[in-house]
RNA sequence: GCGCCAGUAGCUCAGGUGGAUAGAGCAACGGCCUUCUAAGCCGUAGGUCAGGGGUUCGAAUCCCCUCUGGCGCGCCA
């Protein structure tokens, strides 16, 4: 909606520049908003008051000298004005929203798709959790958001990989090892008690009735350490197959997974601290091994190697964010807790330190979602009966509400969720405002289609007809889109194009409630539907982008 | 103590690079279904944008200080 006018604004500066109205040189960026009043028109511009300091001039008369060099030679505009301090507000033709909507309607699905990603390769790695207990609500959080961001970002022509990092390796794992083995042998008869700092969950007492029930009670007579590290690596399995049966329920599905373990197996950790050495920027100190990160601007240096011998997580996690530098991405996003925000300066100094560009290395921060029960906190402590579980969120609350509610915030604001009102006023979730929409249209558009009227009719339908303000204002809204899904793409924020869908769904309940869609003009009827069915469009194709479902009846 | 994030209507939150009268959804109150889905629409009410300085034609937005909340701060992941 803005290039076309931008072409013009610039043309006229750069006429009013050459013909000596203007003595500036170099022109402001010349970015047009959307007024907040519908009197200030549909687009207006503050380019005057950038200029009125270096030009030495009030505001006002370089805004008139601006629009006196302005040619509209195709008609765009309908009018324009100098309004308040020193803006520029444009109103576009109806000719020209008419254009917008057969434009709309000719790109068919792909409208506000763009190519601005221009192929550029992808990595988005999310939730990322440790296979020892199912998903609950925080990770609910960062799945839903880095799906999102992976379709908005293929929406915008890049190429994008969704992975999933195991932390198979390491302290928890080897607890979960134990815990399982006490579930086993207790599940087997043989009474034995969890260790300090197990998993208490329920789930693994389901984890041991089925190792026994594909492995037998073999284990029982192995080696007690031997015994824990296979039912640890039986159990991990189990529960990477059920996060991946969670994340599914959320329409999620991941195109890698890479496992820690290998890493450490294939000797890339090793690999990567040796190159660290070599630089220089490894130290021995009070027995462990150190990265100097605070050369890279870290206000403190972080061990990779532990007293003990073994690697750090964050010497892991070094090695395998070399590695997928090393597998030829353009960008690499993060998606993290924001608890883990003090690791982005040191990963980012691994980076450096390496010899690779921290910038390639982008880390969105999700917040904590704060879980309420009739406005009081939820305890999320370590046992299971406190946890939420993602798959109770979206049997409760269902997918698309559990999606649509936890895209509604910037990502790094903490969330509120009310359990009982996301349970019991779930019709009253915003969600279903945006979905009814859509399923109000299709229904029209079911019994236009008993009256005769087709889709291909309605494809060849004359816009000029649509006149009214609200109709027009909802072309205004769709040809919103495609910038909307683009800034919510480059600032990597979902819940831009959220909003956006609340904002079109509100105007076409509004012009639902006034203006009857069908009737005996068929041309008007056509143009109408023609109207009501990129709408309807637009709205499935957005919901698409954040992982949401479009459904024909509600 | 240091660092990061936040503080906007009773509640939950939006407010691209500083712009015009600060918005939406819940909750409250009052209206609208013999006609395409009332999960909707219209209206009323609700504000010291935490507080104080500064920058300037102009600040919720940028800078500094203070207060409050959340999170993090060498061998957990």
């Amino acid at each position: 909606m803005k290039k076309p006018l931008e072409r013009l604004l610039r043309d006229a500066c750069e006429r009013a520049i050459q013909g000596g109205e203007l003595v500036t040189t170099t022109l402001p960026p010349l970015f047009l908003s959307v007024p907040k009043g519908a009197d200030h028109g549909d687009l207006a511009s503050n380019v005057a008051m950038m200029l009125a300091r270096g030009e030495k001039k009030k505001p006002r008369d370089i805004a008139e000298a601006i629009v006196r060099n302005l040619r509209d030679e195709a008609g765009l505009l309908d009018q324009v004005e100098i309004a308040g301090p020193g803006f520029i507000n444009f109103r576009f033709a109806p000719s020209y929203w008419w254009q917008c909507l057969r434009d709309c309607e000719a790109a068919g699905d792909g409208y506000g798709r763009s190519t601005i990603g221009e192929g550029r390769r992808v990595q988005i790695e999310f939730v990322s959790a440790n296979p020892t207990g199912p998903l609950h609500v925080g990770h609910a959080r960062g799945a839903v958001t880095g799906n999102a961001l992976a379709l908005l970002l293929r929406a915008t022509g890049h190429e994008v990989t969704r992975e999933y990092y195991i932390n198979d390796a390491g302290n928890q794992m080897e607890m979960l090892g134990a815990s399982t083995y006490a579930r086993y042998a207790t599940h087997c008869g043989q009474e034995t008690p969890l260790p300090e700092g197990g998993y208490p969950g329920d789930y693994l007492i389901d984890v041991a009735a089925s190792i026994e029930a594909s492995e037998g009670r073999r284990y029982l007579d192995v080696e007690p350490g031997e015994a824990r590290a296979a039912l640890r690596d039986h159990a991990g399995a189990l529960l990477l197959d059920q996060i991946r049966h969670d994340v599914a329920t959320l329409n999620i599905q991941f195109d890698e997974f890479v496992s820690e373990k290998k890493l450490r197996a294939d000797g890339l950790v090793a690999t990567t601290l040796e190159d660290l050495v070599t630089a220089g920027f490894v130290y021995d100190a009070e027995g462990a091994r150190w990265f100097r990160s605070t050369e890279f601007g870290d206000d403190k240096d972080r061990p990779v190697v532990k007293s003990g011998g073994e690697f750090t997580y964050f010497a892991a996690d070094i090695a395998y964010h070399r590695q997928k530098y090393a597998r030829g991405f353009h960008r690499i996003i993060d998606v993290w807790g924001a608890d883990h925000h003090g690791h982005v300066p040191r990963m980012k100094a691994a980076m450096q330190a390496l010899g690779l560009d921290p910038a390639v290395l982008e880390v969105v921060l999700v917040q904590v979602v704060h879980l309420t029960r009739n406005g009081e906190p939820v305890r999320m402590g370590k046992r299971a009966g406190e946890f939420v579980m993602l798959r109770d969120l979206v049997e409760d609350v269902g997918a698309d509400a559990a999606t649509f509610f936890l895209l509604m915030r910037k990502s790094d604001a903490q969330l509120d969720f009310d359990l009982e009102l996301a349970k019991r006023q779930s019709s009253d979730n915003p969600v279903f405002y945006v979905q009814y929409a859509h399923a109000r249209i299709a229904s029209v558009l079911r019994q236009a289609a008993e009256g005769g009227i087709d889709r291909a009719a309605v494809a060849g339908a004359d816009p000029a007809r649509l006149t009214e303000p609200e109709e027009l204002a909802l072309i205004r809204r769709l040809a919103q889109f495609p910038e909307t899904v683009e800034a919510s793409a480059v600032e990597l924020e979902p819940h831009r194009t959220v909003f956006f869908l609340m904002e079109l769904a509100g105007d076409f309940h509004r012009y639902y409630t006034r203006t009857r869609i069908l009737g005996d003009d068929r041309e008007l009827v056509a143009a109408r539907l023609l109207l009501a069915v990129n709408v309807q469009k637009v709205v499935r194709v957005g919901l698409d982008m954040l992982g949401i479902g479009a459904p024909e009846t509600m």
